[in-house]
DNA sequence: TCGCTTTCC
DNA sequence: TGGGAAAGCGA
């Protein structure tokens, strides 16, 4: 095995004879056919999106390509395109600083929900409504995997290797392609090696010049001239860029996109190389160019060197550019960072990174989140958003084709904050059933339960709902898992089907050990779900879940019917999964609902989401006019009357009590036991430990307006 | 596995 | 700033 990079740190080339041979053996190019990462003739690329936002939008609105434009998200900019970066703005910039600068500039809004939209939309005001919509990036996810498609159907099927690396962002693997294209361009790389020994040198390549054309080339190392004859990796990277070149120019054609690539030896040099030209250029750092290339930068632009790494660098070594960290031996990095990151360090600041083009497009995890301004206060509304981000999930799973390509994700997780404290909650979504807006919702649920329990869920500043864990299914048996239900099928006949964008992948994903003997589950036969899953809490109106998913635009909006039953108050550890597997036993009904669903009055947006302040000691409003009008009662002594468990509890511990039933209600569904409720004047015996702060008396907030029209729907279908 | 942190866009 | 996504770590 030949040393990786024989020429890396080459520091002599005195002789200006040609040489006869070249640096590389055919056991060098051999690797490259199979994405070796030590090979000295690998290619990668990296392709990056111009402001790929605000690209998608200008697509979408079609606009002329010198059009300013900024995609606004409430009161901020997350993207700008090229023609309005002319004018010196950038993020960071407020809206009416950028049509100050700019009065041409289009500031076009991001795509948002609001509850009871049956899709995301594109409205007018959103940035109005921030305390009641919020935003999708479904679109540009949209367009990513359309990109991603003309991306692969650039390259030849079976010698590609694509990493999505983010949203507007792929490596490519060029290796094994540069590798054919190699040897039928140069036929003389095909024979046998000299005495068949593959450590001989390859010959020479012929001295033409190469053509690279608009591509921007390094400069090269100071030992270095261009005058020295081309060398194989020379040639192998030309035709890389070949490649890419032609890649972007498919995209564009095909999309009116356009981008900007790096192409080096590795995903470093390729990822310093794409943003070193910026837009619609692209980078070409040949080996001979890497020291002079990275010596300009600072550190600090390097892959995993942005963040605290990097301060911790700076730190130690006072200085922040690669230059001088060069002079520094690898023991002194290792003993002030420690050997890995120190060693690490020394050889990505030499241009070297062995790591691999992970050949994944699929996802990993979904995930739909909020931030609060002001905090919210009551599990109505939090449920409120779950709803949302459920419905935005469940969509996107659809979307993508986890049903059809039989993967499912395993776990789900609630992220939560509450100011500076976040914390996450995690319980894996059972298997043996279809994945259902219901089952996910329910799970949400419970996992808001469990911040509730912990005593310290409000003032909640953000809340952030996730899927992941994503595992293969068993190929060509539905039965096995549950992998699909028959309201699945359904609705993929109704959505036309939109996974195929995800062709190839390979291996990536899960390769979790399946099938090791979990502990069986017994399945109950019911005929009824538990009124509990008639949503008392989300109140949204409820579907069959087969029909009519498309007509009905409009979601009923919250109904509060809270008819308190099946309200075992008692504290028990009864496993959430054995629960819901008890509960959903019905698999006629893919949303079940509960015998209340019917008399569930329809009302429309409810004072629960109406804007909370966070000075409003958590929430008179709320309650009054919606939870349980029937039976409870706020009188002027400032006490309240649970209709759950009839006791009077000071108005200051009313969220408090209610989380109490909320929580209980979660973890004793099925049981009826004597109600014991929580005592008055007091903190619910759950919540007695971890309940200092309970967010009461903040100083003064102001609140912004909610509600407005429902949106025009998209394609999506969610919940109904 | 879970909960958390870090990094990137 | 806010909404997403991935990966790594320690218990």
């Amino acid at each position: 095995m030949s040393s990786s990079q024989p020429f890396a740190s080459s520091p002599i080339s005195p002789s200006h004879r040609r040489p006869r041979r070249s640096k590389f053996t055919y056991k060098n190019l051999s690797t490259l056919a199979h994405y070796a990462t030590n090979s000295p003739l690998r290619v990668i690329a990296h392709i990056d999106l111009d402001a790929f936002y605000a690209q998608c939008e200008m697509v979408r609105l079609d606009v002329p390509a010198d059009q300013p434009l900024a995609v606004q998200q409430w009161q901020g900019l997350i993207a700008i395109n090229y023609p309005a970066r002319a004018y010196g703005l950038s993020r960071h910039v407020t809206i009416t600083e950028a049509k100050e600068k700019c009065p041409d500039i289009i500031c076009q809004h991001v795509a948002t929900w609001k509850e009871g939209d049956v899709s995301w939309g594109y409205s007018e005001d959103a940035w109005k409504e921030i305390a009641s919509r919020k935003v999708s990036l479904d679109p540009y996810r949209i367009e990513s995997r359309k990109i991603l498609a003309v991306i692969k159907e650039a390259l030849p099927e079976e010698k590609q290797r694509v990493e999505k690396a983010s949203i507007d962002e792929v490596f490519l693997d060029l290796s094994a392609q540069v590798h054919a294209v190699m040897l039928e361009r140069f036929p003389e790389l095909g024979g046998p090696p000299p005495y068949d020994d593959p450590t001989e040198c390859l010959p020479r390549p012929p001295t033409t010049v190469l053509d690279w054309k608009a591509d921007a080339l390094v400069d090269l190392d100071a030992s270095q001239s261009e005058e020295d004859d081309p060398d194989w990796d020379d040639i192998a990277m030309l035709i890389g860029s070949e490649i890419v070149r032609d890649v972007r120019k498919k995209v564009y054609e095909k999309s009116r996109y356009t981008c900007s690539a790096g192409l080096s030896k590795n995903k470093m040099l390729a990822k310093l190389g794409s943003g070193y030209q910026k837009p619609n250029r692209q980078t070409v750092i040949r080996n001979r160019a890497v020291g002079h290339f990275l010596s300009g930068f600072k550190f600090t632009k390097i892959r995993n060197l942005g963040g605290k790494l990097g301060d911790e660098v700076v730190a130690a070594f006072n200085t922040d550019s690669v230059k001088d960290l060069l002079p520094v031996p690898i023991e002194q990095l290792k003993k002030q960072l420690g050997d890995d990151t120190g060693s690490w360090l020394y050889s990505v600041l030499r241009g070297e990174d062995h790591s691999e083009i992970n050949p994944r497009t699929q996802i990993k995890s979904m995930l739909s989140a909020k931030s609060f301004r002001p905090s919210i206060n009551t599990m109505e509304v939090a449920c409120k958003w779950l709803r949302i981000f459920v419905a935005d999930i469940f969509g996107r799973l659809v979307e993508e084709g986890v049903l059809e390509h039989k993967r499912r994700p395993k776990t789900i997780n609630l992220h939560h904050r509450q100011g500076q404290q976040s914390r996450s909650k995690q319980i894996p979504i059972p298997m043996g059933k279809g994945i259902t807006e219901e089952v996910l919702f329910d799970l949400a649920k419970r996992l808001l339960a469990m911040f509730i329990v912990d005593g310290r869920a409000w003032p909640c500043s953000n809340l952030s709902l996730s899927v992941g864990g994503f595992e293969d299914g068993v190929v060509g048996n539905k039965g096995i898992g549950g992998f699909l239900v028959r309201g699945d099928e359904a609705r993929q006949l109704q959505q036309g089907g939109g996974g195929g964008m995800f062709g190839g992948g390979g291996g990536g994903g899960g390769g979790g050990s399946r099938g090791e003997p979990k502990k069986k589950r017994r399945r109950i036969k019911a005929g009824g779900i538990p009124t509990f899953f008639a949503h008392r809490w989300d109140g949204t109106g409820e579907d069959d879940g087969e029909s009519q998913r498309e007509d009905s635009m409009e979601t009923p909006p919250l109904d509060e019917d809270n008819n308190g039953e099946g309200s075992g108050m008692e504290a028990r550890n009864v496993d959430p999964i054995d629960e819901l597997y008890e509960h959903h036993e019905d698999e006629d009904k893919e949303f079940p609902h509960g015998p209340d669903r019917d008399t569930a009055e329809q009302s429309t947006l409810p004072p629960s989401f109406q804007p909370q302040t966070d000075d409003t000691p958590s929430t008179p409003s709320v309650h009054e006019a919606n939870d349980l009008p029937d039976n409870n009662t706020t009188t002027s002594d400032d006490t309240y009357q649970c209709s759950r468990c009839r006791q009077r509890v000071p108005e200051t511990e009313k969220t408090e009590h209610d989380d109490f039933h909320f929580a209980q209600d979660l973890q004793n569904e099925r049981e009826s036991p004597p109600p014991r409720p929580p005592p008055p004047k007091a903190v619910p015996p759950t919540l007695s430990k971890n309940n200092k702060s309970k967010g009461r008396g903040r100083p003064p907030g102001g609140g912004a307006g909610g509600g407005g029209g429902v949106e025009k729907g998209q394609r999506r279908l969610a919940f109904g």
